[in-house]
This record gives C-alpha cells, sequence and structure tokens, in this order.
DNA sequence: CGAATGCGTTAGTCATGACTAACGTATTTC
DNA sequence: GAAATACGTTAGTCATGACTAACGCATTCG
C-alpha cells in the first residue's frame, strides 16, 4: 500500500480523512467516532500518515492528527491523473444521455441518490 | 467490496478502467497489457462489472467489454462526496503555501515529484 | 463433425489487510 | 513516586483479495 489512491479508498480511513479535515483531533477523539478499537484507527492513522496523507504533532501525552494539505495534493494529483480525458467524455456522455432520456433507468437511478 | 471507489482504487482495475475508456476492448485484448493470466484479468472485470463500472456485450465469441458511463458518473459522484468542502480547502492552502514558501522543505518534496 | 478459439468458472494457494488483546512507554495527576 | 491517561507496538487471528491452473461451455473454422 504505497499509493494515497489505495489508501484513501478504504471506508474507514475515508472517514477519518474527512473528520481531520474538518478539524484535527486526537487518537481518542477519533475512535471515539467508530465503533472499532483505538489501536484499529491508530493503525490506520499510522498507515495515513505513512504515505503522508496526515501528519502528528504531539503535544503532552496527546498525539494531535492533521491533514497534511501537501499529502492531499499528491492524491489530488493522482485522482486527476486517473480521470484521464477518455473517462470525463464518457462521464458528459452520461449526463445528457441522463438529460435526453429522463425515463430510462439510469434517471430513476439517479433519483434514488 | 460494493463501492466504486474500492474497485477503482486498486491499480490493475484502474489501469483497465483507463484502457476501456480509450475504446472498447476484448478480454483477451485486455490481457494482453498484462503479465498476469486472463483468468485473472477476467475476474477484475466481472467485478467491475458487478459494481457497475463496465459492461460486456456478447459478439459471436467474444466479451467486448466498455465502460458503463452512468457507473462512472457514480464514481465521480462518490469521490466528490469524499471530496469534502474542508478537503478542498486545504489543498488549496497547499497551494498558497507552495506558492509563498518556494524554499520549505514542502516545496523541495513538490519538486522530487 | 472435430479442432481451435474466447471466456467464464471453480478450486485452491498465497499475500495482505483489518482487527483485537496484551503489553510497553511517555506524560500527567494526585 | 504511584496511579492514571494517551499512545504506539507487537503478536496472532480472521477475512478477503489477487492470482494460477485446470476445466467447461459456446462459437467459429477447417
Amino acid at each position: 500500500m504505497t499509493d494515497a489512491f489505495s489508501a484513501a479508498a478504504e471506508p474507514t480511513r475515508r472517514r477519518i480523512l474527512q473528520l481531520l479535515a474538518a478539524s484535527p483531533r486526537t487518537v481518542n477523539e477519533i475512535a471515539a467516532e467508530f465503533t472499532s478499537t483505538r489501536s484499529a484507527i491508530s493503525q490506520h492513522l499510522l498507515l495515513l500518515a505513512a504515505v503522508g496523507l496526515v501528519e502528528a504533532e504531539k503535544v503532552g501525552r496527546n498525539r494531535i492528527y492533521r491533514v497534511q494539505p501537501d499529502g492531499l495534493r499528491r492524491l489530488q494529483a493522482e485522482i486527476d491523473r486517473f480521470w484521464t480525458h477518455e473517462l470525463d467524455l464518457l462521464v458528459a456522455d452520461a449526463h445528457t444521455l441522463a438529460a435526453s432520456r429522463p425515463t430510462s433507468h439510469s434517471a430513476t437511478d439517479k433519483d434514488s441518490r
């Protein structure tokens, strides 16, 4: 697991990143948002730190984790590189198709979201 | 593995999606781009089809895979939902910081990429 | 009709990731 | 200084995913 894309894709880590983006937190504060143990969350945090998506600041006996903006920018670059021109065109096609065929299954599917 | 985000994050599947976005292909044509067996690629394709990111059209004894634009749109929506307002702000900060502190560690780190 | 081709399927292996429990360490509190 | 707190660390389990090999089915070709 060396790339930020794969690291950020895991559902638990996605939530962690969103929590930390809202505001930096300690490990216990983060773990309080989940049902699994603090150890599990700590390991997720260490992984996120290993790929440079978060960083920790030790203050007293606490470790305050925060998102690392530069790592986040790398993640965005990875996603952008994946989201090639062709993919973009296909999505655009999906939009126009959904607009022109409002009664198709894709349109109802869109409503349910 | 039910969400498109996790499914698309796997490196091999990322490449498959990009290949299919450029143009639809048969399983053998796709497998030719990789070192692993056709079976492995086929299973990746079935997984991608299961989450609705690709679809197959049977023509003769070939199965032509193509990206499913609607599924791709769902993936984009998932990524957008992950990429919250806060994450966006942090990335914007990274940009301005990189511009204002070109000699900082983050700037040299950027150069090495 | 028999051989070859294109794929999906299945079984089984191997590596890896997510997790818990127990422990060790630094720091604060009393 | 002893207990409590906040972590990281380690070991070990369990589930899952990536993969190969072998097989089966349909389709095309000779």
